[in-house]
DNA sequence: TCTGGGGTCCTAGGACCC
DNA sequence: TCTGGGGTCCTAGGACCC
C-alpha cells in the first residue's frame, strides 16, 4: 500500500468543527505487509500475507490479499485455501521495530503527550499543539504526509475527543485516510455503528448483548445501565454505557510503564517430554530476564502458561518473597508450577513464562524514601520489605551459590516505555 | 480449517487481617 | 456459639487488543 496520501473526500463527511477534537489516533496501514512492500516493490499490487508458514497466522495481509477473505490472526492455512496464489513473506520483527521507532519519533515531534499502544498505533494529545502547529486535521494531514515520505508507508489518522472516538475515526479512515469526528457528531457517529465496532467489544461480548438484543451502539445507548451491569458485569457494563454515548475518561498517558513482560513460544510439534517443555522455559526465562534487566524492573511474581493440544490453557503463578530479574530463579519457579500442572495427559503444544508484579529495581538498597510519611502501606509490611532488601544487600542478588555481596549488574538507563 | 506472541484488564473465590 | 463487614493480597481463568 504506498499510494501516497490521497483525497479524504470519499469519506462520510461528520463535519468540520474541531474545537473540541484534540486526539488523534494514527494507525499504521497493514503495518508488517507495507514494511515488506517498501523494501520490496516488486510485491507492489500482489497479494501478500506476512507469517509463519507452520502452525502460524496471519500477522498482515496487502488489501489485495484481503479481498480474498484473508484477515489478521487467521490460521495460515484458512488464508492460503481461500487465497491460494497469496505471496507469504516470514515476518521480519526488526524491521518492523526500526519503522515503529522512526514513526514514533515524528509523532513526537508534534507533542510529547503521545501513548504508544502497539507497535503500529499511538495517540496524540494535541490540544496543547493547537498555537504552535495548527488544526488536529492539519497535524494530521502533514504527519501522514513525512510517515510516507519518510517510510514509505501509509498510515491512518482518526481525530476525535477522546481515545475512543478517535479510535474509532482512523478505522474508518482506512487505508490511507483521514478523518475527523467533530465534538457535536461524536454521538451520532457512534449510534451508526455495530456493537463489535467498540473497543473491548469482541465475539463473547457480541454475542452475550446479541441475546439481550443489543446489536448496535444505539441500542446499547438506549439500554438502562443496570441490565447492561446484569448482562456483561457491573465495570463492563457501565463502561459500554459510557462509551455508547461518547464518554471515554482515559487520558492520552505518554510513557506508561508496562506490568508485566512474557515470552511464549509454540513446539513445532506437540511435546510429550516434559524435559523438553523445561528446556523451553530455560530459554524463555533468559529471554524474559534480559528484558527486564534492560527495563530496569523486577517481578515478584513469576506466570507459567500450559497450552495442551486440545488448545486448553492453563497457567500457574507464584508470587516470591523477594522480587527477581534472575533468569534461574525465573526458570526453577516456573518448573515448579509446570510439575504441579495436570496436563490429564496430553501433550504440551505451547508454553510461556511471564514477570509480573513489576517494580523499578533498587539501585540502592536502602533508601529513605520507604519511610516517607504518605506511604500507605501498614508498617508491619514496610518493615519486611526494608527486611528483604536487607537480605539482598547482605547475600546478593544473584541466585544461592552465584556468589556473595556483588549486586547484580546494573543497566540503569531510565527507559520504560516500549519493549524491545 | 485448526488456531502466534506480545500484552492489558476484569472476575471471582479464598486467605487473612482488623 | 454458630457467625459481621470491609479491605487487601493471591491465584486461575478468560475476554480482548494488535
Amino acid at each position: 500500500m504506498s499510494r501516497g496520501p490521497r483525497a479524504e473526500s470519499a469519506r462520510r463527511d461528520w463535519g468540520s468543527d474541531e474545537e473540541g477534537a484534540g486526539v488523534l489516533h494514527v494507525d499504521m496501514d497493514a503495518f508488517f505487509a507495507s514494511v515488506e512492500l517498501a523494501r520490496r516493490p516488486e510485491l507492489q499490487g500482489l497479494p501478500v500475507i506476512v507469517g509463519g508458514r507452520e502452525r502460524g497466522v496471519v500477522l498482515a495481509a496487502t488489501y489485495e490479499a484481503r479481498a480474498f477473505g484473508v484477515r489478521s490472526a487467521m490460521p495460515m492455512s484458512h488464508a492460503l485455501a481461500r487465497c491460494p496464489q497469496a505471496v507469504v513473506v516470514p515476518p521480519d520483527h526488526s524491521a518492523y521495530r526500526d519503522v515503529s521507532r522512526g514513526v514514533m519519533e515524528i509523532l513526537g515531534e508534534v507533542t510529547a503527550v503521545v501513548e504508544q499502544v502497539s507497535v503500529d498505533e499511538a495517540f496524540l494529545d494535541v490540544t496543547g499543539a493547537r498555537r504552535r502547529l495548527g488544526l488536529p486535521s492539519e497535524i494530521g494531514a502533514a504527519l501522514r504526509e513525512r510517515v510516507h515520505a519518510e517510510h514509505g508507508i501509509t498510515c491512518s489518522v482518526g481525530i476525535g475527543r477522546n481515545k475512543l472516538v478517535a479510535k474509532l475515526a482512523s478505522t474508518h479512515a482506512k487505508p490511507d485516510g483521514l478523518l475527523l469526528v467533530p465534538r457535536d457528531a461524536t454521538v451520532a457517529f457512534l449510534r451508526s455503528l455495530p456493537v463489535g465496532a467498540l473497543w473491548g467489544v469482541g465475539d463473547k461480548t457480541e454475542q452475550v448483548l446479541a441475546r439481550w438484543g443489543i446489536t448496535t451502539v444505539a441500542q446499547l445507548g438506549d439500554t438502562d445501565v443496570d441490565v447492561l451491569r446484569a448482562a456483561v458485569g457491573p465495570v463492563t457494563g457501565a463502561h459500554l454505557h459510557d462509551l455508547a454515548w461518547g464518554r471515554d475518561p482515559r487520558p492520552v498517558v505518554a510513557g506508561r510503564a508496562e506490568r508485566s513482560v512474557g515470552a511464549e513460544s509454540t513446539f513445532e510439534q506437540d511435546v510429550r517430554d516434559l524435559d523438553e517443555v523445561a528446556r523451553r522455559l530455560r530459554a524463555l526465562s533468559d529471554r524474559v530476564a534480559g528484558r527486564m534487566r534492560r527495563h530496569g524492573v523486577v517481578a515478584r511474581t513469576v506466570a507459567l502458561k500450559v497450552r495442551t493440544s486440545d488448545f486448553r490453557t492453563l497457567t500457574r503463578s507464584r508470587t516470591l518473597p523477594v522480587p527477581t530479574d534472575v533468569a534461574q530463579e525465573l526458570w526453577s519457579t516456573a518448573r515448579d508450577l509446570l510439575g504441579g500442572v495436570d496436563l490429564r495427559g496430553l501433550p504440551v503444544r505451547l508454553v510461556g513464562v511471564r514477570a509480573e508484579n513489576l517494580r523499578e529495581r533498587a539501585e540502592t538498597v536502602t533508601q529513605p524514601s520507604i519511610f516517607d510519611v504518605d506511604d500507605p502501606r501498614p508498617t508491619a509490611r514496610r518493615d519486611a520489605e526494608v527486611a528483604v532488601d536487607a537480605v539482598r544487600e547482605r547475600f546478593g542478588h544473584t541466585a544461592i551459590g552465584m556468589g556473595a555481596s556483588s549486586p547484580p549488574p546494573s543497566t540503569t538507563a531510565g527507559g520504560v516505555a516500549g519493549l524491545s
